[in-house]
DNA sequence: GCGACAG
DNA sequence: ATCTTGTCGC
């Protein structure tokens, strides 16, 4: 295990470098695809979802399947359990729906990572997208009290003390409730990142779409019979 | 050495 | 993520 952590951690070092994060965030064009994906597990079965929608949230289409999973969840190297799955699931949806998807938001980090290579980067990465990680939990320590109020947001950065790097925001989607963490994964801003999840972010914690590909996954593993 | 640790 | 009852609140 210890050989397989050094493996996986060279490899994010190695990887790391070629995310691009532009500098200057021009608005993302209003005719953008985006995909919101969520896996759920039993096992070592991953039943993967995709909701496929548009900058107005309006749902375009939906796509479950089932894959297997290889490596176990190991803290800050989730990407090598379910990115596999998802660049699998992201390629089987463009080609058996016949569209391409520009965009995709992905449950867990983008560059919001201890060796700025989270699950959302490497995804964006292996498939040339532009993609976003939404998290529910940080793997950085961030500075600053979040105000209460819906929409709040406060900057994570790489390094706490030195404020040497922002990877992303700490946001409150819903008043009074735990916030949510959002990094930029690859190909666009942290800031960019930040918009369109509050474009898609609705009377509840998770982004909607999100919500949805969840509930799309679960309902698949419950109904596989096997 | 100790604690923290996406899903 | 998953294992799981009742319970508090809108």
């Amino acid at each position: 295990m210890e050989d397989l952590i050094k493996k996986l951690t060279d490899f994010q070092n190695q990887l790391a470098p070629s995310i691009w994060i532009p500098i200057d965030a021009e608005p993302i064009y209003p005719e953008a695809i985006l995909g919101a994906i969520d896996v759920q597990y039993e096992g070592e079965n991953g039943f993967a979802a995709i909701v496929i929608f548009d900058r107005k949230g309006k749902i375009l289409h939906t796509f479950t399947r089932k894959y297997k999973a290889t490596i176990p969840y190991i803290p800050s190297f989730f990407a090598f359990r379910e990115g596999d799955i998802i660049i699998k699931l992201v390629r089987d949806a463009e080609k058996e729906l016949h569209l391409n998807i520009d965009i995709l938001l992905i449950d867990g980090h983008g560059i919001a990572h201890p060796r700025k290579f989270g699950l959302a980067s490497y995804v964006g990465l292996a498939l040339e997208k532009m993609s976003i990680g939404v998290a529910k939990n940080t793997l950085l320590k961030y500075n600053g009290i979040l105000s209460k109020g819906k929409d709040s947001s406060l900057d994570i950065y790489l390094d706490q003390a030195t404020k040497n790097e922002l990877v992303g925001y700490v946001y409150r989607s819903r008043e009074d409730v735990k916030p949510i963490f959002v990094s930029a994964g690859h190909k666009l801003s942290s800031k960019q990142a930040l918009e369109i999840t509050k474009e898609h972010t609705g009377e509840y914690r998770q982004l909607d779409v999100l919500r949805e590909a969840d509930r799309l996954a679960r309902e698949a593993a419950k109904g596989d019979i096997n």
